[in-house]
DNA sequence: AAATTTCCTGAATTGTGATTTAAGAACTCC
DNA sequence: GGAGTTCTTAAATCACAATTCAGGAAATTT
């Protein structure tokens, strides 16, 4: 046996990729199995299930938003952080776990207000986070916003959760460098700057 | 008894509202008590379950397309064409049983292909429609697209999408109006024309 | 209106999955 | 290394949902 309390934690992320995998109706056991375990060992760490998918949903959420920042970090041309943050808004491909997590929860958050909570928080962190951006390159003199900055952050958020799901969704023309390109797309003409996309 | 075959066209709409309201898992028990009937009725018409949702879900979309198509008929100016497809293509609220539909399918469709494929072909549907009304308005002079049609195109029924996501999630303060406003902006800036919003 | 077919119900069946529980294993502390 | 605690398992239990089926009701045909 690991050290005391460590499935615990290990659950968490069991959860989020269970839940990744087979969606909002994952099975206990199935959570179990990715963690190695019994379910047995599940309940006794989570009494009940509910509570468990939370928290393995808002951890995930953190997570994702928590990378994002993170890679961000050294990176202080405005531009540069922009495209930067684009494309780490933008999954990998059909089977990044995060996106997928995300988007497993939007249909059920029309009937979850827990999850709708979760995902409405997240939307507004991510919005912040693209706000500071374009205030930031309008402070540097690099951005001429041709919109609020609060409508262009919300429309960039925007159009990463839909060509998220579009990924999700296997689409035959979009994939990672073309919902990028669309998005930067956008982006050019609001800020009125060309953001070059090579490295 | 009503006239043979009734029930049959009636379960679709039922199993639309019924997913619509308990999502993909609904049961078998819960399609039956919205067409007024027993489980076995519905499965004397659909031996298995998963047929019905399918066809349900496919008329589901069908009917939400062809309503957008319809709303435009007697319209010929591009610029309220395109208002008027963008006011189409946003749920009037948190309950609108079109796009609640469509929100609990985008998880599913990440581990469903038929789903995938449903979904997908919407999109490019949609993005043909608001490819055909850009055009038209280049030709008839009204529009001066700062970017390909397809992109911009593509990008406005992502809008769509997103904020759809976002308002079924009870966004506060992202209502029918805002969103509405927020995807008009974009359009305004990518077509050079002012689209007024009032009627 | 009798015969025939189609349709629907309610009970029984079967399967699945969450939860409980008793027992045993693994860890910690002394 | 032994006592006590924490953790985990496997089997049993309970609940619920899909599916089957025999019988009867409703429509249609003749």
């Amino acid at each position: 046996m690991a050290r005391r309390g460590a499935l615990k934690a290990n659950l968490l992320v069991a959860a989020q990729r269970a839940m990744a995998e087979h969606g909002t109706s994952v099975r206990l056991n199935q959570i179990a199995s990715e963690a190695g375990v019994t379910a047995g060992a599940v309940l006794y760490h989570y009494p009940n299930m509910q509570e468990l998918l939370f928290e393995a949903n808002q951890s995930g959420m953190a997570r994702f938003h928590d990378m994002r920042l993170q890679a961000l970090v050294g990176i202080s041309d405005p531009a540069a952080r922009l495209i930067q943050t684009i494309r780490t808004g933008v999954p990998e491909g059909p089977e990044d776990p995060d996106v997928r997590l995300l988007c497993a929860l939007g249909g059920e958050a029309a009937r979850n207000n827990l999850y709708a909570l979760l995902l409405t928080s997240l939307f507004d962190r991510q919005v912040s986070m693209y706000q500071g951006i374009l205030e930031m390159g309008v402070a540097s003199g690099a951005f001429d916003l041709r919109q609020d900055s609060m409508t262009i952050a919300r429309n960039l958020v925007a159009l990463e959760d839909a060509y998220g799901y579009r990924m999700m969704a296997k689409h035959p023309t979009l994939g990672y460098e073309s919902a990028v390109e669309l998005i930067l797309e956008y982006a050019r003409l609001a800020t009125g700057h060309p953001l070059p996309l090579e490295k």
